[in-house]
DNA sequence: CTGAAAGCGCTAACAA
DNA sequence: TTGTTAGCGCTTTCAG
C-alpha cells in the first residue's frame, strides 16, 4: 500500500489540455480554439471536443493562459479598511466594472499601513492586474511620494496602469490616472451652512493628520471662515483617527475640558457617530445644545437620530471611473482616451438632515458679557 | 509617423528573468535563487543581480511562476454584496487570514444571482486559487446543489478546495468544508427572549424565501413559539428580501393592514433598520408600543435609537476560519487535519439593548374579551 | 477546418 | 556556488 505513489490520492492531477486533446482525438490547438469560441471549428468537432472536457473535468488554467498571451483580465483594489463603508463602496464601483468588463477583482487591505501599500502594489503587478487603484488619501510624504512614483512608472513601462482614487495625483509627468472627488469644496460647502446658521465656534474633529484627506477637509474648513472674517483657532482643530472610537473619545474629553463651542464638524460619518454618542451621554441635544455634521454620506448618516447632515460623495461612481480610466478603448464611445494618465473629478454636494440648528444663545456657555 | 511600430511606445515590453540574467552576466537559475532566497548564493552574485533587477524595474510573473510549479497563493471569495456589512465583515477575516498566509484575495459580488455564483466558482477554479470560499446563504434547490457538488469535486481533485461559510454543508461525501453559526439558535434564543417578555404576537419580518439563512431563523422562531404553546401564525411571516427598503415598506404595509402584533422579528439588522423608520413614521414608538430585534449584530445596532437588540455572530472570525480550514498543515498546531472537509461551527448570542420591553397592555389592540 | 511546433517566464532537477 | 535544460499549460503563427 505505500511505494509506487501512483494512487489516485497521490499529487493532484488536474486534466490538460493535452489530455483533452487526445481523448477527442484532436490536436491541442483545436481545443483551445473551441475554448476561445474565436476561430471557426467544425460542429461535430466541436462536440466532441466538449463532450471531453466534460467527462475530464478540464477547467482552463488562467496562468498558462495568462503566460501564453492574453492578459489575465484582474484589476487590484488596494484600500485601507473593507469594512470600513467609504472603501466599500468605492470596492463595489471597481467590482462591478471589473465584473462588466470579465474581469476579476483582486483586493488588498493595507489596515492604514503604507508600507503595506506598497509592498500590495507591487505583489498585483507581479500579478500583471490590468490596473491597480489605489483607494483613499496618501500620506504626505516626499520619500513615499517617490516610491509610488517609481511604481507608477514600471507598471505603465509593463502597459498596466496605477489609478489614484480619492487621493492627490502625482503630477502630470507621472503615468497614474486619477479620480478626485471636490474634497476641500465640499468641506467649505458643509462649513459655510454651520456658519449661516450662526456658529461661530466650530469644532474640527478627527481624521489621520498627515493625511492629504484630512488636509483638504480643514483646507475647506479654514477657508470658509476667512471668507465670513471668523478667526480660525487652532484650539478648535483635533485630528487623530477616522474611527467611532476617536471621535468618542476625544468629544467627551473636549466636553470635560469645558472647550467653547457650538457645533462639530466631523472629518467623517464614523467619527460622527463617535462624537454623538459622546454628546448624547453628556446629555447635550444635537442640533439644540450642539450642531453636528459628517463627511461621505454612508448609511450611518441615515441612521442616527437625529439623522446627520453630511456631504455626499459619490463613491461607487468613482470605484466606477477608476476602471474605465484604467481601461481605455473598451466602451466604444471613449474608445480614443489618453492611455493612462487621465484625470475625472467628481462633485460633493451637502445633504440636509436634522442635525444642525442655529445655536441656542449666542455667548451662553461662556458669557462674557454677561450681567 | 506610421508603419513600423517599432516606437518606444510600440507594446509594452517588460524585462524578463532572462533580461535581468544576461544583465547581471549569471544564468536564469541564479536569479531565480536570488528572487527565492531558498537557495545559496553568493553574496557578491547576489548584489549583481540585485542591481540588475532594480536597474531593469522587473517584476516577477507571478503566472510564469504559478505555471511552473509553486502554487500562486490566493484564496477567492464569492459574496453577495460586498457593502452589506454580513459580507463585509466575513471578507474581512478571509481577507486577513490570507494576508497573514502571504496569499492574495479575489474578491467576487453575486449581487444575490446564483447563476453568477457557480460561473465565479469556476473563474475562481481557472485562477487555481487555493481555496474558494463561498458565503451567505443558499438557495435550497436540488439542480443547484447538484451543480455546487460537481464543483466540489472537481476543485478537491485539483488539489484546492471549497468551503462553504454561513450555509449549510454539502453532506459528508462531498469534499468541501464548512464554517457554520448556529442560526437556528439565535432564532430561538431572541423569539424566546421577546416571549419572556410577554410577547405572543411576533412578525418575522424579511429574507429571501428560498434561501438557507431565512429557513433557519425562522426554524429557531417556530420552536421558540412552540416550546410556550403559542400557535404560530403564518400571517405573521412575511418573507422577502434582506433589505432596508422591503423592511419599511413591509412594515407600513402590515400596520396599514391593521395586523395585530406587538414585536417584530427582523430577518437582519438592515431590515430591522428599515422597520424602524416605518414605525417611527408611523408614529409607533420603539419599544412602548412595539418591540423590535433584528440579527447579525452588525455597526448600524449600535447606532440605532433605541438602540438595537440582536444575535450576535462572530462574522470576522467564520471568514478567518474559513481559510485556516482550507489551508491545513500551515500553523504547526493543526498540521495534520482533515484536508478539505471539516467543519468548523461556531456559536451565536443574543445582545440585549434598549429596543424590547413588554408589550403594552395585553389585549389593547384588538380587545376580544373587552367589556 | 485542423495540426505541428515555437514560445510565454519561471522553477527545479541534474550536472559541473 | 552556479549553469544547463526540461518542462508547467496554453496560444498562435504557419502549413496543410
Amino acid at each position: 500500500m505505500k511505494g509506487s505513489g501512483q494512487q489516485a490520492a497521490g499529487e493532484p492531477r488536474r486534466a490538460t489540455i493535452r489530455d483533452v486533446a487526445a481523448r477527442a482525438g484532436v490536436s491541442t490547438a483545436t481545443v483551445s480554439r473551441v475554448l476561445n469560441r474565436n476561430y471557426p471549428v467544425a460542429e461535430e468537432t466541436r462536440d466532441r471536443v466538449e463532450g471531453a472536457m466534460r467527462e475530464l473535468g478540464y477547467v482552463v488554467n488562467a496562468h498558462a493562459r495568462a503566460l501564453a498571451g492574453t492578459s489575465n483580465r484582474t484589476v487590484g483594489i488596494i484600500v485601507s479598511e473593507i469594512v470600513d463603508p467609504f472603501f466599500a463602496y468605492i470596492a463595489r464601483g471597481v467590482e462591478r466594472e471589473a465584473a462588466r468588463t470579465g474581469r476579476l477583482c483582486l483586493v488588498c487591505c493595507t489596515q492604514g499601513d503604507a508600507k503595506r501599500e506598497l509592498a500590495f502594489v507591487d505583489l498585483l503587478h507581479e500579478q500583471r492586474a490590468d490596473a491597480v487603484v489605489l483607494v483613499g488619501g496618501s500620506i504626505v510624504d516626499r520619500a513615499y511620494t517617490a516610491e509610488l512614483t517609481r511604481r507608477a512608472e514600471e507598471l505603465h513601462a509593463g502597459g498596466s496602469s496605477l489609478v489614484l482614487c480619492g487621493r492627490p495625483s502625482l503630477g502630470g509627468r507621472v503615468p497614474a490616472a486619477a479620480v478626485e472627488y471636490d474634497n476641500e469644496g465640499g468641506a467649505f460647502a458643509i462649513t459655510d451652512h454651520l456658519l449661516t446658521q450662526g456658529h461661530r465656534r466650530i469644532l474640527y474633529l478627527g481624521g489621520p493628520p498627515a493625511v492629504s484627506t484630512t488636509l483638504d477637509r480643514i483646507a475647506g474648513y479654514r477657508r470658509a471662515l476667512d471668507l465670513r472674517g471668523v478667526p480660525s483657532d487652532d484650539a478648535l482643530v483635533h485630528t487623530g483617527a477616522f474611527s467611532r472610537a476617536f471621535g468618542y473619545r476625544k468629544t467627551l474629553e473636549l466636553l470635560g475640558d469645558q472647550l467653547d463651542f457650538t457645533a462639530i464638524f466631523a472629518a467623517n460619518d464614523i467619527v460622527a457617530a463617535g462624537a454623538a454618542q459622546a454628546l448624547e451621554e453628556s446629555g447635550a441635544r444635537i442640533p439644540e445644545d450642539v450642531s453636528l455634521v459628517g463627511y461621505d454620506d454612508v448609511p450611518v448618516a441615515q441612521e442616527m437620530r437625529p439623522r446627520l447632515t453630511t456631504v455626499h460623495i459619490p463613491l461607487e461612481e468613482m470605484g466606477r471611473q477608476a476602471v474605465r480610466l484604467a481601461t481605455p478603448g473598451e466602451d466604444g464611445d471613449d474608445a480614443w482616451r489618453a492611455p493612462t494618465t487621465g484625470t475625472h473629478r467628481v462633485g460633493t454636494h451637502i445633504v440636509v438632515r436634522d442635525s444642525v440648528a442655529p445655536p441656542k444663545t449666542p455667548r451662553t456657555r461662556r458669557a462674557r458679557t454677561a450681567g
